[in-house]
DNA sequence: TATTGTTATACTCTATAACTATA
DNA sequence: TATAGTTATAGAGTATAACAATA
């Protein structure tokens, strides 16, 4: 699979690429014992993103709306972001990073990127200019 | 997180880009009622590299081999795959892909990629070229 | 009635630890 | 003893369906 060409032939090698490595992803969690990928990612929304509605978080990480209230909860708990009513409209909750949040997420960040960064900077030049507008590219088909 | 710059930059605008997409790629399964993605993925390895020990399977999708113990059990109950006891060494289980096996993997495949196949197509030939690239890319970042 | 979010529930994937059988 | 695989078990992540509260 050197040269996939006609579109299926490039989506049906991606696909397992993406699995595999995001398989990878989800295990470098072993090597910081604080938060699992999936938080990290909703973490990852509200650092961009700033205060949003819950159901904001989920559709930017492609999650139904319990599936992050699941999350969310966890976070709370931990006390790395907060939940609170909207002003305007109480049926959200708008939820925010806190100041701890925000510095767990970016040591853990540091952390967790560890093994990827490292096989990232084994990469030629070439390689990596390929790979960083891919990146862009992958979010663009995502959606 | 238009351009990255450094390895660690390039890792954390990466990873969850990967990861929102395999997300999207798992639920795929809806609308083929047949296979998951996992199981998908270990039949891919068979295709590709024909009967082999089910630790070989286990190594190349990057699990542990209870994991693909588990996937391959499903596969054998659905008559996708063999599993014989290996004759020089008998504590191998080999296993193989069946023509029924064969047959449903491609036909999945074909199913399954539709939606890929589709945010693929609305690449330009820029895009699509860069992507092509990154494949390559993305496997041997995984190892 | 429509929308936002939560609760309840179930299933898949994956791992680690302990075990069996063979080498 | 070492290796290949399986069994047992546990936990995370995700979804759908049903519900509550608000608009």
């Amino acid at each position: 699979m050197a040269e996939p060409r006609s579109n299926s032939e490039i989506a049906s090698a991606l696909r397992p690429a993406v699995l595999r490595l995001s398989r990878r992803l989800r295990q470098m969690r072993d090597e910081s014992l604080d938060l699992s990928a999936t938080q990290l990612g909703a973490m990852g929304v509200l650092f961009r993103g700033g205060e949003m509605p819950i159901g904001e978080v989920a559709a930017q990480e492609k999650v139904q709306p319990p599936s992050m209230t699941r999350t969310v909860n966890c976070l709370v708990d931990a006390g790395l972001v907060t939940r609170t009513a909207g002003d305007t409209d109480r049926r959200q909750s708008k939820v925010k990073l806190t100041e701890t949040g925000r510095a767990i997420l970016l040591a853990d960040r540091r952390r967790r990127d560890a093994w990827l960064t490292t096989r990232v900077a084994e990469l030629s030049a070439e390689e990596k200019a390929v790979l960083r507008q891919a990146i862009v590219i992958l979010e663009k088909v995502n959606g």
